[in-house]
Order: C-alpha cells, then structure tokens, then sequence
DNA sequence: TTTCGAGTCATACTTTCGGGTGATTTTGTC
DNA sequence: GACAAAATCACCCGAAAGTATGACTCGAAA
C-alpha cells in the first residue's frame, strides 16, 4: 500500500525528484572541487559562468522536459451551405413517365455524387460495362448527352437528392 | 475572486513553485551539511544559489520563448441552411479562400451547365485547351478529381448557382 | 526594374465516357 | 410455361475528359 504510493509518486514526479537529486549532486561536486583544489578566489568568474550556464541548460531541459507540448488548436470553421428543411423523396410519378428503372436511379444518384463508372461498378457489386449500359439508358431517357446534364437535369426534376 | 487567481497561478506554475520549493529545500539541506561538517564559507553557497535559481529561470523562460506552439488547425464544416427562395449570390469570400479566379469560376459555372469543353472554349472565344487548364485548376482547388464532383462542390460552396 | 498572378495556348499522353450492337440471365406476371 | 421488362455483361471504337509540363503575354504590385 505505502510502497505503491510511494511508486507512484516516484514515477509521477521522476523529473524533478532527477532534477533535485542532479541538483544536489553537482553542489557537492563542486564544493568537493572547491575544496580540493583552494582555487575558488582565483576562477570565481569562471566558477559563477560555469554555474550559470549549467543551470540555463537545465531550466531549457526542464521547461522541454515538464511542459506538456503546447498544441494550440486552431479551429477554422468552414461553411457549407445546404438548402433547407424538406427531406428528399424522389418524384416518383416523374420517374415513371420516364420510364426509368429503380437500378437506374441507383446508378444515377451515385452519378449525380460524383463517383466513375468504375466506382460505381465497384459499389453495386457490378461490371463496368453494366454501368455503362444503365447511364446510357439513363442518358437517352433524360435526354441529355453526358453525365453532368443528366444530374442538372435530374436534380430538377427532383429524381435525385 | 482572489482565491481564485492562486488557485490559477498554481495550477500554471506548479512546476516553477515546485522547483522553487525544492531548491529552498536543497539549499536548507546544504546549509545543514554545512554546519554538520563545519564548512564555514556558506555565503558560497547561497550566492551560488542564487545564481542556480536565476538561470534555471533564464533556461525556463527561455525555452518558453523560443519554443514554437505547435498549431493543429482542425476544419470544422459548419452547415448553414439557406432558404430556398433566394436569388444568387457568389459566395465571394469562399471563392477568395480557395484562391479561385474570376475566369476559373466563369468555366465553373458552363461546366455546369453541362456544356462539354469544347462547347466552353466555343463560349468564351478561347482554346480548348485553355478551358482543359482552367477546369484542371479547378479541380485542384476543389480537390475534386471531375467535372461533377467539381459542380456538387461548387454548388455546396455556393460558388455557382 | 523585377516579380508575380492570371490568362492564354500547346504538345503529348492516359484514362474515362458514351454510342452502337448484341447477348444472356433474372424476375415478375399472365 | 410463355412473355416482357429489367438487369446483366461483352466488344469495339471514337470522342471527350483529364494529367503533366512548359511557355508566352500582360498588367499590377513591390
């Protein structure tokens, strides 16, 4: 119970327990210096720069080592505009005078979402040249010649959302 | 109120406190060992100090300064219902942020029409080439990969009628 | 004066689209 | 079962779309 606690508190306060104990050490390091050697009237200068230094490069270290990383978030909101309210339902009547298929419609929608041929087939579990030959149905039935009519035109007559 | 400001100033500081704090301690510690081993010259040591807890703070404020804040910018689609009834306006300010220029977005709006390149190029007097550079870049821009995911975008972005 | 963005055009190449035609399979209805 | 519509797939071919790269002009800004 003590001994866990103890362990937690060691593992949450590691950095400075190191710093206190690095601290300590290096004081008596070089008092133990200071000592040996009776030059501490002679280098006090560079003593004091040597001290300074030191302890410049530990408060970077420290600051870099305790700071939690600074992330500042910057959220930038970007409007998209959706026209409003009503739901869609497809036109059903208009699809029927149309003649167009519920698998056509399908194809359409994803169409009208931007995806190729390609895409599609891959997204209806199809072949390409199926896709293929329900957009042209599509096509002649709208009466339109490519697929970005056939969604101006479709999005009007309210077959697609 | 003022409770509250210290309890802030904590919170944000606990580590330089912290440090503070432990070098007091240190210092106490050292002072201890000082008159326990009869090391008389404890001015030393006290000046030392001093000049440890200055650059500790210099290294600290330093690495604060120079530290750059890592900015994680995060895109927010924030959707904006419009009413149906109203007469279009270019959505100027979106159409700048995605750098998209006068005669790209004149393109835009034919490729939305469901003409073909070469019906655009007929439109404007200009090349087809010049209208296949000018949808490329729209696309770029868009980051879209076609003409009809270019005109669902444009259309949401309110850049087109 | 230099720089830079916008607009223009070109060449070469790859990919996708769309038309035409025909065929088979599935599904629902009489 | 027969029939019809819907759905599926194939092959060919030309047109259109899209990519990549480079270059030239022009006018505004630095």
């Amino acid at each position: 119970m003590v001994s866990k606690t103890i362990s937690d508190f060691y593992h949450k306060h590691r950095q400075e327990l190191l710093y206190g104990v690095s601290l300590a050490l290096l004081l008596f390091v070089l008092r133990w210096f200071e000592l040996r050697f009776l030059i501490l009237d002679h280098i006090i200068e560079i003593y004091v720069g040597a001290i300074a230094l030191l302890f410049t490069g530990l408060g970077i270290w420290l600051a870099h080592k305790l700071t939690t990383p600074k992330v500042e978030t910057r959220i930038v909101e970007r409007e998209v505009y959706v026209t409003a309210g009503d739901e869609f339902t497809v036109n059903e009547p208009e699809r029927l005078r149309l003649g167009i298929s519920q698998r056509e419609l399908e194809v359409l929608q994803l169409v009208a979402e931007g995806l190729s041929n390609q895409e599609i087939a891959e997204r209806l579990f199809v072949s390409l040249n199926t896709v293929k030959t329900h957009s042209s149905r599509i096509f002649e039935k709208l009466e339109v010649r490519n697929r970005t009519q056939a969604v101006e035109r479709a999005r009007r007559l309210r077959l697609i959302a």
